[in-house]
Parts: C-alpha cells; structure tokens; sequence
DNA sequence: TTGTAAGCGTTATCAT
DNA sequence: ATGATAACGCTTACAA
C-alpha cells in the first residue's frame, strides 16, 4: 500500500541505501542524485516508516509521560492540563511524540508499569505526581530508562524540576504575618507526596523565621480535595486561628463554606491564603490570595531536561526550581488599588 | 542488553517459533513446552519489544488522541482530563498505548498533523474539540486512517461520540420557561464548533415548542471564556432579559459579574442555566444549575467504537449519542429541598 | 507439535 | 559517491 524505500529507489534509479543517506542528510550524496531522489520522495508523497526505523536505530521519538493518578486531583485540578500542554509544545518543537499514561491506583498497578516501560516504546519517561512510596520511580531506575520527575526527588541519581513549593509557602505565610496575624494555622497536603511536604515545611519556616511558635492544634492535614478542606477547617476551629494557610485552592474552597456556615468572616476573622491559583481561586468570595506556579514552564522544562540526558552520556543531574508568585487577592485582608497584585517569582 | 526471542529459545532448548506461539498463546504447543518456555521467559524477565513486534504485524497496538487546541478551553476546563481519564482506562483494560497530540492553532499544523497521522505510529485515532473547518478530519479520511470523533460530525462516513447538546440545551431552557420566565436569552458558544452550534439550536427548539419568539437581540455569542461571557452578558442587558441560558460555565461566571455589578440579582431579576457542570459551578455565588455531561464515559465510549472499528471490516458508522442531565442548583430560582437536584439523564 | 526460513522497512558497515 | 548486504527482533507460512 504506502510506498517503501526500496520503490523509491527503484524509482529513482539508486539503491536503497542512496535514498536513505538523503533522508537523513547525509554528506556524502551528489547534489545531482541528491536532487532527483527529493524529486521523487516529494512526488510519490513518501513518509518513512518510523517503526522500521525505530527496530533499525533504537530510538523512536517518543517520550512517555506517567502519572500515577491520585484519583482526586486529576479531576478538578488544571494542573495536568496545563503541564501536558507544556509537554505537548516542546515535544513538537523537537519532532518527539509523546505517550501519555495514567495509571490508577489498582492492584494491577506494577504491571501497567512494566508494560509500558519493557516495552520498548520509550526513549525516555516524565513522571509526575507520584507519592513518596510510589514503585514507580524505582521501577525505572532499575529498568535503566532515562527520565525527569516532575517534583522534587530525594534518590540521588534522579533528574528533576519542580516549583519552590516550599519558598512559595514562606512568603504566603509571612505575608500573613506581615499582616499583623498571630495565630496562624496550617491546612496541609498529603504528607506522602513531596509538594504535601515542601508546602508544610515552608510555613514552619515561616513561624519560626519570626519567632512564632509551632503548635499542633494549629496544623491539620487534607488529601486537596474540597471535602478534606471542609474537615480540616471544622478541626481548627476551635483551635481559634485568626488565619490559616491552605495547601491547595480546592481545599480553601471547603474550608471557606465551613468558616461561614460557622459565622466567622473572611478575611476580618480569619484570613486565608492558598496555593495554586487555579481560576476558581479568583471567583469564590472572598477572591483567594493564593501562590501560582509556572505549571506550563515546567512541562517545558521537564522535555528540555529529558532531551539532553538523551543527548548524550551522563551529565550532571539536574534538579531545577522554578520560582512561584503570590497573587494577592482579598482572601487575606489586604488593602489593595488594583484588581489584584502579584508579588515575589524572583 | 535486553533478552530477545532468540535467546530465550536457546535457554529453553526450542526454536524461536515455539517461543513467540508460546507468547501468543497459539493453540498448537506441547503443554509440557509451553510451561518450560514460560518459566525460562519468567525467570529471565523476558519481554517481546513491541517495535519489532509492530514490524512484522503492522500493528502498534498505539491509538493517537489528537487534539487541535482551542487555546482557550484546554486551560480551564477539567472537560480534557475527564475525557484522557475515560480513554486511559479503556486503553489500559485492552492493552492499548496512548499517544496525546495536543495542536496549537499555529501555522505548522498541518505540518504536525502529517508527521503524526503518517508515522505509522497510530493504529487508529481519537479527535476532540475540532472546529467544523479544521483540516484534520479531512486529512484522516484521505489518510485513511480509522478513527471516532469525540463531536458530532457531519460528514456520513464518520463515526461519532458525543454528548445530547441539543437535548441538554433543551431541557435547560424548557425548565427556564417552566418556572415562568418568558424573555429568555442566551450566551451562545462558538458557532464554529458543534457544540456551540448544537446548544444554541436546542435552545431555539425549547423556545419553539412552547411557542415563545426567537429574538435576535436576545441571542450573544461568546467563545466560552469568562471574558466573553462578561462581554455578551453587557449586550443582552440592554434588552432587559429575564433569565439567561448559558452555553458553558465559564462564560456564566463571567456573565454573573457583569450582572452583579448592573445592580440585577441572580436569580430574581435573572435566572441563569449553564452548561457542563465544572467544580466552578457549584461553587460561585449563586451556585450554577447547569446541565452535567458523562465526559469520563465519552471517553471511554469513544476507544470502545475505535477498538471495535479495528477489529473487523467495516461494521455499521457508529454514530453515539450520551445523555446529559440537568443539575438543579440556586441560579435558576428553583425552591430546592436538598442541596442540588439532578434531573433527565434518561 | 516443532523447526526452518522468509519477510516487515529501515539503518549501517562494508566494499567498490 | 554509491551499492550490496547484514543487522534490528519479531511473526508466520511452509516443511518436516
């Protein structure tokens, strides 16, 4: 049906291999053949056939992208969206295609993996969103596929880039206590993924940077959903913090509904800031002070990271922090001109 | 490196036939071989590479999601993530691979087109969210490559997913006017995509049978952003409508504002129904009814038509409709008990 | 039931 | 500069 190599050649008066050094630009062709075998690829609309191409080279342009779903964020949360997109471009700029794999949290979880991974489609592997215990990250560095991980990594050989989860913490709660706030509380992620963590660990600095003390009853912890917002605020409050720091947008949405079912106004009573800045943050009332973060650039920069491992042997490993920005809002209580400021992402 | 055929052969002391009829389950095999084979292919770890499998069976077992990006949309819409979810989880259960093509509106699209659709990569394909004009459904027909539109399409030898825009729209607005109101306007979506245009024709059909007028000052057109939802709703303002209905959620948060700000309260002055049911929906002031879609189930359907499309000579042209249902909330004025109330999904 | 051998469509290493 | 020819790792007639 499609056109092979061979009748090109045969076409165009050459041998096989001739046509092969012109599609891949190879020195070593005259101008004049050069020329007449363009002429043919270009009239019979011949497209090599990657897959040949792929057993002949062991490569195969593409690049996977894994991401073992947590079930609940996927669903609300614009981050993938906005991550793939990041993926998506750089891929096209560079002719790679990319695999995308979500993998539920089912028994049969490993095997979904090893599939994926043995099966030799991969060049190379972005993963993103995975839990601390998740098998995922050892898998592949055991089945020695080159890969990024989309968030902080403890092992030492893994390439990485992230978002300052922590930095961006720091600077909301300082902000707050900028504010005049004291009893600040905390409503964290879940503590078995690392931005769960960094976020939690940026507002301990923060206190203790001013001298604020850590107190427990002031901490309570969420898995991002809306529902664990809700629970967690009903759990501070009476604990009677005059603001709280909120791991996530979605959770400070539930927590927000509990605060006002209990009478207690934001941001008079108690203050709010998030993390984020997904657009629902800027359309509950009050609009969520909340920290954004480069998701897109740092889709792009996960490829870019990818692609020069691959381009040669081992450089260094990279780990790379993209700055997040406070966009200021009303949830925390300032007095502001404009519609909303955006401070900070040195 | 990696083990091959060939050397499992030798370790299990038969010929790499009887390896790969052992690996594809062939009927005629020597229980007793098969189980030594099986072993040795256990211990070693052996997994067939699918490249070279994809070779000789002209088949990749990959299916191509591609996605012409709309810019807008994919930003703020959890609409991709749900649809990629549904179709994952199809994919996984048949052994399916999923390559993701998201397309920028830029100039090299075709370009990004036919490198994809003649790689050779894709066994069939999925599309979404393509305007009536893109390219790409033409270039599929030509390249006949076998693929299900997730969209309505017009052209008879397409088979189709999608959801009962019409319908929904309909039951929307018939409920608008069973409440009361008479001057119904609406927020239309992009009339270059079928959704757009569906929605907007459900609506002139509620309003026809119950034999209101078709007012052309009543009707604005957004392009499902919240910015054109502020901007149509300034222009249906003029006209003094009493209730809108809105093409997507978005727009209607956008719309909500603009409304607030002329001073005319949700629901009293003007009730609103949207479209899509969004996380967002549920949680602006007042809370959106709108008409709720199976996104998941869309996506899974649509692998389910490809998948049975692949599988044999051409059945029938698939052409699935999902129903929608009308989730009740405070922005239409309806007296609720619960806290929403879900209506039609037939 | 099993093995031999000819593809699948490329790239890459040799000669020439 | 060009052409044979041997890989690449698998499937699949066809033989035995």
């Amino acid at each position: 049906m499609r056109l092979t190599l061979e009748e090109v050649a045969r076409l165009a008066g050459v041998s096989r291999s001739t046509v092969s050094r012109v599609i891949n630009d190879h020195p070593n062709v005259h101008s004049k053949t050069r020329e007449r075998v363009w002429h043919v690829i270009r009239e019979s609309g011949y497209q090599p056939n990657v897959v040949a191409r792929s057993l002949a080279t062991n490569r195969t342009q593409i690049i996977g992208v894994i991401i073992p779903e947590t079930v609940t964020r996927l669903f609300t949360d614009p981050f993938f969206s906005l991550l793939l997109r990041g993926i998506t471009e750089r891929c096209n700029a560079h002719l790679y295609h990319m695999l995308l794999s979500l993998v539920p949290p089912l028994p049969n979880k490993r095997e979904i993996y090893h599939r994926l991974l043995r099966s030799g489609y991969l060049d190379g592997a972005i993963v993103a969103s995975t839990t601390v215990d998740d098998p995922l990250i050892p898998d592949l560095l055991r089945e020695r596929i080159p890969f990024v991980s989309v968030g902080r990594h403890e092992d030492k050989r893994v390439h990485w880039v992230d978002v300052d989860n922590t930095g961006g913490a720091r600077i909301a709660v300082e902000h707050l206590i900028g504010l005049g706030r004291r009893r600040i509380a905390t409503i964290a992620g879940p503590q078995d993924m690392v931005a769960g963590q960094d976020r939690l660990a940026g507002y301990r600095q923060a206190l203790s940077a001013h001298n604020l003390p850590i107190d427990k009853t002031l901490i309570a912890y969420g898995d991002f959903t809306e529902e664990s917002g809700m629970t967690a605020a009903c759990q501070l409050i009476s604990s009677a913090p005059d603001a709280i720091f909120i791991a996530n947008d979605m959770m400070a949405v539930g927590a927000l509904k509990v605060l006002r079912e209990a009478g207690l106004r934001v941001p008079q009573d108690v203050a709010l800031v998030a993390f984020d800045d997904m657009p629902i943050a800027a359309v509950v009332e009050p609009p969520l002070t909340t920290v954004r973060q480069p998701v897109e650039r740092l889709g792009a920069k996960a490829v870019e990271v990818l692609l020069d491992i691959l381009s040669g042997p081992t450089t260094e490993v990279h780990r790379i922090t993209l700055p997040t920005e406070l966009v200021i809002r009303l949830s925390c209580g300032i007095r502001k001109q404009g519609k909303e400021v955006v401070v900070g992402g040195k």
